[in-house]
DNA sequence: ATAGAAATGATAAATATTATTGAAAAGTTT
DNA sequence: AAACTTTTCAATAATATTTATCATTTCTAT
C-alpha cells in the first residue's frame, strides 16, 4: 500500500505522460479521495474541495473525477443509492457495504475465485466481491 | 427455478399476507421483470408496461419497484451509468458485466466463498460477485 | 353494494449529471 | 518577454433520474 505523498508523485506521472495539466483543483480532489476511506459521492468530494479552493465549481469536480477514473487512478463505484461514489484505492480489494446505513468499506479477502478466463462466451479478466451486511453501528441501533 | 406461473402465484400470495392490493399495474410491472434477462432500467420497464396500460404512469412504476423490493420480490441492481436497474431473480446467482457495452448477465457459480459471520464489525449476511470481461459481440467487434 | 384504506396518475419538485461557452491560465515559439 | 496556441476552468443551461404531492380512482373486506 503506498501512502498518500507516492500516490500524489504517481498522479503528477501519469498527468505528464498524458500530457494533462496538473492543476490545483485536480490536485486537491485526488486529495480528498486519497484520505477519504468511506467512498464519497461527488456531493461530498466537491463539499471537501471547497474547503480549500472556495470558488471551485461541482462541474469541475464531476469532469475531474472523470478524468481521473480514465487514467486509471480512481474507480466509480455503485451500489446502492441514487448517486456514484468514487473510490482511489485501485488495487485489488473488495467491499463491505451496510444494508441499513449504506457505509462501504474496503475489505482484502484471504479466498481467491478461480474463475475461468472463458465464461458464458466473456473473456474475462476481473472481479469483484461485494459482501452485505449491518454494520457494528447500526447493529447497535437496531438492539436500542 | 420456478416458472413464471408459481412466481406470480408467489407475488399474491405475499401481497395478501402483507396486506398490500393486488393491482393490475403491480402484476404488469412485476411480470415485466420476470420475463427479461437483461436487467432493465427503470425507463425500460415502463415502456414495456405502458403497452399493456396505456396510461400507467412512470411514478407508479417507481413505487412499485420500490414496493417490490421491500417484500424481497425483486433487487435493485447498480453496476453502471447512472440509473437503477431491476433484477427479478432473487436466488444466489452472480453477475457478469461487459465493460465495453453495459452488458450484464446472471451466472451461476460452482465455486462458494466462505464469508465470516463477522468482517471488521459487519454482521454479513450475503454477498455477490461481480465479474468484468468483454462478451462476445464486444470482442468480435474489437477485432474488426 | 358500500365504506374505508390504499394505490394510481398527473404534475411539480428535487436530485444528479452532462454539455456549452467564453474567459483565464499555462505552454511554445520566436 | 510578446504573440500565439492549447488546455482548463467556472458558470450556466440543459438533460436525466428520482421522489413528493394531492385529487381521484380502485381494491378489499364487510
Amino acid at each position: 500500500m503506498q501512502n498518500t505523498h507516492e500516490k500524489l508523485e504517481l498522479f503528477v506521472k501519469k498527468c505528464k505522460e498524458i500530457g494533462l495539466k496538473i492543476t490545483p483543483q485536480r490536485l486537491a480532489v485526488y486529495e480528498v479521495l486519497l484520505k477519504s476511506y468511506n467512498h464519497p459521492t461527488v456531493e461530498e468530494i466537491y463539499e471537501e474541495v471547497k474547503k480549500m479552493y472556495p470558488y471551485v465549481s461541482l462541474a469541475t469536480v464531476y469532469r475531474t473525477l472523470e478524468t481521473l477514473e480514465k487514467i486509471g487512478l480512481v474507480k466509480r463505484v455503485c451500489f446502492w443509492g441514487n448517486s456514484a461514489r468514487y473510490d482511489a484505492n485501485t488495487s485489488e480489494h473488495h467491499h463491505l457495504i451496510c444494508e441499513k446505513c449504506g457505509r462501504i468499506e474496503d475489505i482484502d479477502l484471504e479466498q481467491k475465485l478461480a474463475i475461468p478466463e472463458n465464461l458464458q462466451g466473456f473473456k474475462t479478466h476481473s472481479y469483484s466481491v461485494n459482501i452485505y451486511g449491518l454494520c457494528s453501528e447500526c447493529q447497535s441501533n437496531q438492539q436500542a
